[in-house]
DNA sequence: ACCGCACCCTGAGCGC
DNA sequence: TGCGCTCAGGGTGCGG
């Protein structure tokens, strides 16, 4: 699940095959509610222009078009966003993975999860986006055109402070846990992080936001830091489906406190982390260490 | 305004 | 072996 450091990763290491590339062809599955802007249209727009930057708002990735158009890309839940070069299981199913030898991953070949394909006029490697479940979108922004998408994200998850926490906590009777996953109070967090940085607040995921004190909104909001920049320098998490651009894995999986280590001692008191569920969404916690 | 929940999607993993 | 079920969840939109 792409959160705010998987999504600066990727954007950090697809740039290069990106920006200043003009694009020759663009390749699509059909028409589905992925495409916020039908992929004729794409084409038609994006051929031969070539992308001027890559800048992540929260979750999404942003690209400034020659011509002045821009480009709104979002990885969804399994989006993965890769050079054509890359090689990686995760770019296989579990199938297709049993079909091949142990040392026989070969480069990529697109299938039908693949639902854009950019090639470049200097004939160097693509770009692929591909998204088993959809859940991903893209976007063309007309010159000038807002969106209320990116006008809706609230602060930056790497630019929350305790007191930004503290007024977006005030009056509100929703689980903590679920504050920190709305986009418009903090952007970038998803279910991952906001697990990790209550544990870092020693408060517990169902608490209501309202009664989380000042104390603890400073120590959530510099642990929400912490692990977010800890996570790119490790190259994100690679739990299920996610790889960097060049086929990497990140580590930073291996670094969690709490999230998807119900029944696992807890590393600061070995008590047994705890997983319950909050608004049809799991959550993780230590109940020794978070109050 | 706020809150809870259904929904979009597909593959993995499980029980029978 | 294979079927059917459940689970995973980001974001949106709706009803209360």
């Amino acid at each position: 699940m792409p959160e705010l450091p998987e999504v600066e990763v990727t954007r950090r290491r697809i740039e290069p095959f990106l920006v200043g590339r003009t694009i020759e062809r663009l390749e699509t599955t059909p028409p589905s509610y992925f495409f916020l802007t039908p992929p004729a249209q794409l084409e038609r727009r994006l051929v031969g222009r070539s992308a001027l930057n890559l800048e992540r708002r929260g979750k999404y990735l942003l690209a400034c078009i020659e011509g002045g158009e821009r480009l709104l890309l979002h990885l969804g839940m399994t989006g993965q966003l890769f050079s054509s070069g890359a090689t990686s299981v995760r770019l296989l199913s579990a199938t297709a993975r049993a079909a091949l030898g142990p040392e026989e991953q070969s480069e990529f070949q697109p299938d039908r999860h693949t639902h854009l394909r950019l090639s470049f006029t200097d004939g160097g490697p693509g770009v692929f986006f591909r998204d088993v479940r959809k859940f991903g979108k893209v976007q063309l922004l007309a010159v000038g055109e807002a969106s209320e998408r990116l006008d809706r994200l609230g602060k930056d998850a790497l630019e929350v402070e305790g007191c930004d926490l503290f007024r977006a906590t005030r009056k509100r009777t929703v689980a903590i846990k679920n504050l920190m996953l709305d986009q418009s109070v903090i952007a970038g967090t998803g279910n991952i992080y906001a697990d990790e940085c209550l544990f870092f607040g020693g408060v517990r995921p169902r608490r209501r936001a309202a009664r989380v004190t000042r104390a603890e909104c400073d120590r959530i909001a510099e642990g929400l830091k912490r692990v977010m920049r800890r996570s790119i320098e490790t190259g994100g998490s690679s739990i299920s489906d996610y790889v960097a651009p060049d086929g990497s894995d990140g580590a930073y999986q291996d670094e969690r406190r709490v999230y998807a280590r119900g029944g696992e001692p807890c590393h600061q008191c070995g008590t047994p982390i705890r997983r319950i569920v909050i608004g049809q969404r799991s959550a993780h916690y230590c109940p020794a260490c978070q109050k």
